[in-house]
DNA sequence: GCGAGAATTGAATATTTCTTGAAAATACAA
DNA sequence: TTGTATTTTCAAGAAATATTCAATTCTCGC
């Protein structure tokens, strides 16, 4: 993790920098505000900005304010003045999180964890989901067209993940096929459903074929 | 905004509840934390949770534990403990903001709407709206001139948002359809009403046919 | 009972989806 | 490699479903 730290009193800098530097977080300190919004303007892969409010001769609300323009990085606002409307304002500004100063290295340092964490980790969804009552499956976040065999088709494999099921059972399984029908009629809907998943035929990531078995679904 | 509040102090939550509502936050407090997990098990709409910490009997870390495994919903952790341990562990947990009591109503909801910011989308409002009293729908700020089995079918479609409905719901869920008429009845009853909205027939916006099963509404 | 508006039905049309056979591609074993 | 079995894809016909029209029946207030 890299985050930025705006911070003139370079003492408590390098303090807070060799702490975080054991836990594996990167500190760029700027003693200057404006050189940080600049660096800031160019390099886009810090993680978090940890913010000192009380800079001589500027105030770090206004940092903050010029900041937001630009850039949506989570900030950490760290003050020895612990006003209410500093907090307030602060928040309202856009800030993520108010630590008042002094504070114990492991607070910063767990609190800078919490608030990376949901832009670091997207939350642990599952890639396909199926949701029966609106007899919907959505694959990345887009709900894919399906005509009614295809999507009982793919529910059924994804309900019975990483097991090879074979063509009688699938179309046993769907109501839209008839069971007269020849079980060719899977391999069509299979190949339809792959390519609306946009898979590479030759090598498909997740409705797979078993040889001599059928298809399985790998998650 | 609405919110979930496990907090055993009923008069601290009713202080919080009465100042957030004035702003627009809508708190539903529990005062037992498992009923409060299984509620948040049921309805995922809730935008954050303020979990007290020092309940009687049981610690809410533990809470926060399980609440992680089924949920991300944002947690600002409130607590009269404030030994650091307690926020280190809190915020490794998944907690996102930690308030040590006693705190001002003003800054809860600042870091309420801190932590909400980055999630809520600006909401839009319904393009339709139900006067059931007036037996009307108003679309686009016009009443749509409709026949009570139009607004019936159409209310029903509304009020089940996504959800494919057969036509045999619909009949049934219909008091000006008698339930001994045929399914057609149905088709042609959408038909006119997709007209009132000026639809598309080959490409509905609002009330598309889904093959094989009825009708649904996608708002 | 009359009449206007509304619901119902059947039929014609349009559309989508399933099914199938055949051809092309691929995998596997000898 | 060659030959065979299996899978994939294509294209076209068949079947199912949806939409609309027009005609008929029903309902309710007058």
């Amino acid at each position: 993790m890299k985050v930025v730290m705006i911070e003139d009193d370079l003492e408590l800098a390098e303090i807070l920098s060799e702490y975080l530097k054991k836990y594996g977080i990167e500190v760029k300190n700027y003693e200057d505000p404006f050189i940080a919004l600049s660096a800031l303007h160019i390099e886009k892969d810090y993680d978090a900005l940890i913010l000192d409010l009380t800079l001589p001769g500027m105030d770090g609300l206004e940092i903050l304010k010029k900041l937001r323009e630009f850039s949506d990085i989570p900030v950490i606002i760290s003050s020895a003045r612990s006003d209410l409307s500093d907090k307030v304002i602060g928040l309202e500004l856009g800030a993520d999180d108010y630590l008042p100063k002094p504070y114990d290295p492991k607070e910063l340092e767990a609190r800078l964890k919490a608030i990376t964490r949901r832009r670091t980790k997207p939350p642990k969804e599952p890639e396909f989901r199926i949701y029966k009552n609106r007899r919907e499956i959505v694959y990345k976040n887009q709900t894919l067209p399906l005509t009614p065999a295809e999507y009982e088709v793919l529910s059924y494999l994804i309900e019975h993940p990483n097991q090879p099921i074979n063509r009688e059972e699938l179309l046993y399984a769907c109501e839209s096929l008839s069971e007269s029908a020849s079980v060719k009629t899977i391999d069509v809907i299979v190949s339809r459903i792959r390519h609306k998943l946009g898979e590479d035929p030759k090598n498909p990531r997740y409705v797979v074929s078993v040889r001599g078995v059928g298809y399985k679904f790998v998650p």
